[in-house]
DNA sequence: GTGAAAGCGCTAACAA
DNA sequence: TTGTTAGCGCTTTCAC
């Protein structure tokens, strides 16, 4: 292993000008950092980092907690991350939980005292998760507690480009079916949901409870969505769209003849499915690369004494039309087969 | 922060034995080892993994290099490869390389020294990838080069199965869509297609190009395997096959009507798109904790000197059939539209 | 602008 | 069984 001792030799300086030519150029005069520079490539020199991180106390990499990988909406925004933390020149630990609160507090703790700081996207227990961190930098992705930094997507104003579109339709009554209920993103669209249908006196809205944000949830509401008289109905997620969809086709049910679909997030599989789902849009990549700035700023904010005010940046929330809604047909084909 | 000074101070032992007590719990006397445990969970002492990674050369973690975490296929992979690191008590650094051989150089070349090994999942330019991992121990996953450990999926057996049924259907003339020019993977369909085709005189294999593993990269790929005259095709993934039915109805024609289609992969897509889809079958979170398991091995094996055969676990491959393989209809409805 | 020297927190010989 | 001690490779004062 080459070492600041053997770059030192070859370049014939000592090894805190190695260092300092390395991490510092400026502080180092031309013709040396020239040498130093030319040594330590001839030597493809490249420096320990625990060494590095055990003197400076920082490691230059940061954390990244996610419910599931294979969720394409965590999957998105993880790229998204590690994308911008490698222009920073930063590393990025990506850890999935398996929507286990367990495994995240767990995960929180292994993972905190290695990097500078942690985006903790959608936590299924927030409370336990923040212990786990014990005061380290955090930015919150799509949850919000007092006085954390937060990086967030507008459910608020998605929801409500959502139900304009329904209504604009000429639906009055819409479902919705619920996310994990300790999701916070989910609370933020029944509020959104609630606002904006008190905008509107002629729209109601039906919601029909909380379902696993996958494909098989949407199998499990939508008899539910069915029973309830809605003829429009909105998802938690895209997959949960997807699932409901399919358990329509198996009743018999036409989307969007019978009812219309929104779905929520428009992860990839909105635009493959049959019929491409209506949903709402979130740049997921950006989510993740603000997220990561945010840390950024935060944990230099941390080390630098000036407090950076925890601010909270909104992403816009999109409504993308496909081939899932349309006007409502008088209910002539509902009802038994 | 919490050192072994601290705990060996509230113990009354030295820090030698709250290291020992804590790494060996066996070599330290019950009563001694009660005492440093208490004061340790007393003080919530967490060691520094920096200073034991700087002390005992090595980090408990390993590196899983991916061309695409969006790709639901490895997203897979790393779910079950990081499930597997956590049980073994390991960490594991995910990096995602875009599909850039550039960039999948660089970041073996960052995560390759700060861990005891990488799994090198798909790579791109492996050559490079190789060189870029300075002899560190590595494990490939869907890719093969002389005297590297491995694992991998069963392809060629694979290929056998879904020509047998398409033969069995009836079909006579196949085509296969194939997918970057760099894949390994795509040169054992290659050539189990070929094998599969030499043990059946009857049936005619039309090779149709390189394609994008992605939807697009399906429908570019359509026309081409229209005017081939082929009346089934393989494709390289199931995204593929979805941008290819998806290109083909908007050519006016049904599958499994007018063509057959297999994807390959098995990713959930595969059952969410209409028709559903026939295709491959391997157990991607089984491969990545193969994967892991191989390189802890490996990595142990070259430390502990007992060098660790590389042999090359291969996964099964099986073939799940949906609808959209049917036997050919007389191409009555072939040609304009 | 450069060098000498002091550790960061931990582990692993070696002694006792 | 336990303690003493010598670093791992690097960064960072503090002199010069």
């Amino acid at each position: 292993m080459v070492t600041v001792h053997d770059v030192a030799r070859v370049a014939g300086v000592s090894i805190s000008t190695v260092s300092r030519a390395l991490a510092t150029p400026e502080k180092v005069a031309g013709p040396t950092r020239d040498r130093v520079e030319r040594a330590a490539r001839d030597l493809d020199y490249r420096p320990n980092r625990a060494a590095a991180v055990l003197r400076a106390g920082r490691s230059g990499a940061y954390g990244l907690v996610v419910p599931d990988l294979a969720n394409p909406y965590f999957a998105a925004v993880a790229k998204g991350a590690q994308a911008r933390a490698r222009e920073l020149g930063a590393g990025l630990f990506i850890v999935d939980t398996d929507e286990d609160p367990d495994l995240e507090a767990e995960a929180i703790g292994a993972l905190a005292p290695q990097t500078d700081g942690v985006v903790l996207c959608s936590p299924r227990a927030a409370d336990r998760a923040l212990g786990a961190l014990a005061g380290r930098p955090v930015v919150l992705v799509n949850h919000a507690v007092d006085g954390v930094p937060a990086v967030e997507a507008d459910h608020r104003g998605g929801m409500r480009r959502a139900l304009e579109h329904l209504r604009a339709l000429g639906h009055r009554r819409v479902a919705y079916v619920g996310g994990p209920e300790r999701s916070w993103s989910d609370h933020r669209r029944r509020a959104g949901l609630a606002d904006a249908s008190a905008a509107y006196d002629d729209v109601e809205i039906v919601e029909v409870g909380s379902f696993r944000p996958q494909v098989e949830g949407g199998q499990a509401a939508a008899d539910l969505v069915i029973a309830s008289g809605a003829t429009a109905v909105i998802t938690f997620n895209d997959l949960v769209a997807v699932g409901l969809v399919d358990r329509l086709r198996a009743r018999g049910l036409d989307v969007p003849r019978n009812l219309s679909v929104v779905g929520c997030d428009d992860s990839y599989v909105a635009s493959l499915v049959t019929p491409p789902l209506t949903t709402l849009s979130v740049d997921l990549h950006r989510l993740g690369r603000a997220a990561v700035d945010h840390l950024v700023a935060t944990a230099a904010g941390r080390r630098g004494g000036e407090g950076v005010a925890p601010d909270r940046p909104a992403l816009d929330v999109e409504l993308v039309v496909r081939s899932s809604t349309a006007p409502p047909v008088p209910d002539l084909t509902r009802g038994a087969p």
